[in-house]
DNA sequence: CTGAAAGCGCTTACAG
DNA sequence: CTGAAAGCGCTTACAG
């Protein structure tokens, strides 16, 4: 005879507990594998527990001890390995913790937009990590002021941020590129809307000023959108008339192309076609492409780290601000 | 003097209520917009919200009201166009129900194993759906069996399942292919680890066979990792000796290459040289590839009301299968 | 329209 | 080691 249950007839801590004839604190004793609990009976709630089929209510837990241990990681896509790459370190180090992480990618406006709308899922995890966001000017009302957050690639007075020098890092190109006695082009892409980020530009201007500094300049700069088709053909445009010159791509992943054309078109690689990509992304490794260094799994363990900290109250103080060198990796290209 | 609060010192509903001089149900009220509360009252309790700086806890409001209004989309991985498609056209009709989605992507093998873990994920959300991962065989056992599942490219016992026919696909290729005069090349991706998906193989095989029952078969098949350095090399090595010749990608994603491969020595691709992609992905639009239509946002809206329907229980019986066929599209390659 | 109260399913001092 | 009970912050009949 089955026994009326109530709604979504779930079975609870309560029917465990009369299952194995235990109140309700033991059994959670035993769900969370505390100590203090006689063997014997540890095992006879855990036969009833197996019995009944039972499956803990995660949200009565979470109100309960008002944590849910979990962290959202907010990112502005999800294409390309960047993500996956500092994804991955993140996990590590929450896991340590006995986090988890959930991922919530604005891949369009609309996703967006629903954020706003439905702003809990912001508030039913135990902190944030945004990435490439503004989230200072476009989500912070959004937000419990209570929950930590960290910002990644952009600047934030509000929270901790975490960010790589691109400027930096394209002077490195800059100084490299300097004394080459090639054209020097540059393929970019031009940010297109307000959630994206402005890494590009960043890397290109400090690619420009150094340029100046030592007295030569960008012979030419192609804008692209982030897609390999277009670059294909402007790196037909470009090799088509100098087979000789040195290029600088704002990402790695706008150098595959450029560097596939020319060696389809029987250019030498390395010596008289210069191809610097910024990022060091797996694929820059597999090709052996020279590259800026962007510490990406280095940003992913630090934000980890340092929203672990805040959420567990180690740190009250102010934000911190935290800025990451890149370094030139000179490969074959 | 700030009152004492307790755990966290977040302001409540009933603090809310308090401070509006009204009882918890009517902020409650207010809070669901429910039509049933006097104008003026309804604005002395926003007022007293906004004052707070009240923001509502959804561990507590799922808990009462025993749902959460996610659903979690679990994926083999997060790169590339399929799953943005297939995201944004889930997220399109889970909006339309007040529904957000949540993405978990099993991007490495730690990631799976922690969901097995804290399988708390599964259990805070009122549906899934999973994506080309046997969920039948390594994912049951975590599942409430009271939580709408529905299976995207994997074929299920117990659960909806939504699936491409991509042998028939493969079919579609080879009878296309079988009339051309040319040597037919496959470029393809072999699966792995137990994860990764079948369907490459089933194209392949629904080609293969289409063609045997032409007379026609395959001259080579080139087996590349799912990324275009490999395939470059594998394209430059195939037009190096042949300059006429047919190929089949079993993925739009391995043509790309291909293609600029062959463009770039210059052969005439779209006559000499013939490409067929397959999943139809925006690139193989953008460069009018000739490819397989998978029709990915079908899927999509497919699966979300699907799931809809379950989680509202309007259907209750047995698991059911869809088999979506994929058409060719034929354009300049 | 509105308030008091019960209930959602856990956790955790508090006694024993 | 263990049970009874209070509490987490909401929602929702139930009376009025």
């Amino acid at each position: 005879m089955a026994k009326a249950r109530r709604k979504y007839q779930r079975v609870t801590i309560k029917d465990v507990a009369e299952y194995a004839q235990v109140g309700v604190g033991t059994v959670s004793r035993v769900l969370n594998n505390s100590p203090h609990v006689d063997e014997t009976t540890r095992e006879r709630v855990l036969e009833a527990i197996k019995n009944l089929g039972y499956m803990p209510n995660p949200h009565a837990r979470r109100l309960s001890t008002g944590s849910s241990q979990l962290v959202t990681v907010i990112t502005p896509e999800m294409k390309g390995d960047f993500y996956q790459i500092l994804m991955s370190s993140i996990d590590e180090v929450l896991v340590k913790y006995g986090y988890s992480s959930l991922l919530y990618p604005l891949y369009n406006e609309k996703k967006f937009e629903a954020l706003k709308k439905s702003s809990d899922i912001l508030l039913s995890t135990d902190g944030l990590i945004v990435d490439g966001v503004n989230v200072d000017s476009v989500m912070s009302h959004i937000l419990n002021p209570q929950t930590p957050v960290i910002c990644l690639e952009q600047d934030s007075d509000k929270y901790d941020s975490i960010m790589v020098d691109n400027y930096y890092g394209g002077v490195l190109v800059g100084d490299y590129f300097a004394d080459l006695d090639m054209d020097i082009f540059v393929v970019t892409h031009r940010k297109s809307h307000e959630l994206e980020s402005t890494v590009f530009d960043e890397r290109l201007e400090g690619f420009q000023e150094s340029l100046e500094k030592k007295g030569r300049s960008i012979d030419k700069i192609y804008y692209v959108p982030l897609d390999w088709e277009s670059t294909f053909e402007v790196a037909r445009r470009i090799f088509f008339r100098f087979k000789r010159c040195a290029i600088f791509t704002t990402t790695d992943y706008l150098a595959v192309p450029i560097i596939e054309v020319a060696r389809t078109m029987q250019l030498d690689v390395g010596k008289d076609v210069r191809v610097c990509g910024f990022d060091d992304l797996p694929i820059a490794q597999v090709l052996e492409i020279t590259t800026v260094r962007q510490p990406i799994a280095e940003m992913g363990y630090l934000a980890a780290e340092s929203l672990i900290k805040r959420i567990n109250k180690k740190i009250k103080d102010k934000p911190k601000k935290y800025i990451l060198k890149p370094e030139l990796v000179v490969r074959n290209t």
